[in-house]
DNA sequence: GTCTATAGGAAGATAGAC
DNA sequence: GTCTATCTTCCTATAGAC
């Protein structure tokens, strides 16, 4: 009896992940997440007996969870704090595929003024990502509120440049976000 | 014979916009849209024949000429450049309400790949945002590549400020990448 | 586990009264 | 110009065969 999957977890939710990068939540309806992931529509439901929020929910569970173990882990080796900003920009444009992907935690945020389901788990990740950062640049020397500073306008540089190119439909602004970054961050971090 | 509008279409469109910035397109239905404008639907329809793409069409429309009127046209004034860069920060916190607004060029904007109605135009105003702070930044003195440069990552940081403020329900990350901008531009224009 | 078929409702859009 | 009522299409979700 054909009980066994016909595409894994993981490729399941990296194909879903696509569909909700570029349409957003609202523009990524059931057919075309069946289209996307190559399931039919119920086959969908069977594996995501809640519906289309907690298709959305595991692949930001999925996202969240994979940006960690390359972007953020690279902050948390014990490597010397410019290796180890040199090696997040690195892991930086294998995630966004050198600007050529949206970031979920971008396209699944709601207004400021509401929340719902995905707002802690954006929330956090978010926060999460700026600390490590933060952490890498106090041991680089900053002092503390200016390495918090510093940690959070790099990330919004990063959003920011992920934005221009899907507004401007050019690689460009990321790959200069990661030139910026090299030297703001990691010429200001390496010991001299 | 009641044929004036109960709603001027400055206000409309204000309003509309309101709605689109917060839910993006696919997100905006019709329904919200009249909600969102005190008109009911059949009326919406009256004013926008073409429908839910006219009237973002014609939002966006409105929202990059607001955009021209006050931060670029900050950029455009025959002060000095510091003055002119300061100038632009203050009309960024009116035009983006302190960080508690989107940006409908970033919220209106299709995947890198794809290109649609909008895509023209929100290309057209980022890259005239650009071109115009790179303008001023190389009247400050800059070099031109660097400026470019400077240009581009700028804008960047403010996008992604926007999207952190949304990311993390809290203004702060766009009140510090105004600090940033000041610092990092203003004050490196400023003679000395 | 995956599929076809379909229910039930919300979406975009229109007709016609006032 | 604005409204209520309605049409059609698309959406989310479910039932049941294989």
């Amino acid at each position: 009896m054909g009980r066994r999957p016909l595409i894994s977890d993981e490729e399941l939710l990296a194909r879903l992940g696509r569909a909700f990068r570029n349409l957003g939540y609202e523009g990524s309806s059931l057919a075309k997440l069946a289209d996307e992931s190559g399931l039919k529509k119920a086959s969908l439901y069977h594996r995501f007996p809640q519906g289309k929020e907690q298709i959305a929910g595991e692949v930001l569970d999925f996202a969240c969870q994979s940006l960690e173990q390359t972007v953020l882990a690279s902050l948390r080796s014990d490597d010397q704090p410019d290796l180890r900003l040199r090696a997040m920009i690195d892991q930086l444009r294998v995630f966004y595929s050198d600007g050529n992907r949206a970031c979920l935690l971008s396209m699944l945020s709601s207004p400021l003024s509401t929340a719902d389901a995905f707002s802690e788990r954006i929330k956090k990740t978010l926060e999460t990502w700026i600390s490590a950062l933060e952490q890498t640049l106090e041991e680089a020397g900053l002092a503390p509120g200016q390495a918090r500073q510093s940690a959070l306008t790099s990330v919004a540089l990063i959003q920011g440049s992920l934005v221009l190119a899907r507004g401007m439909k050019s690689t460009q602004p990321f790959e200069l976000a990661m030139e910026q970054l090299q030297r703001d961050l990691v010429d200001e971090a390496r010991p001299h």
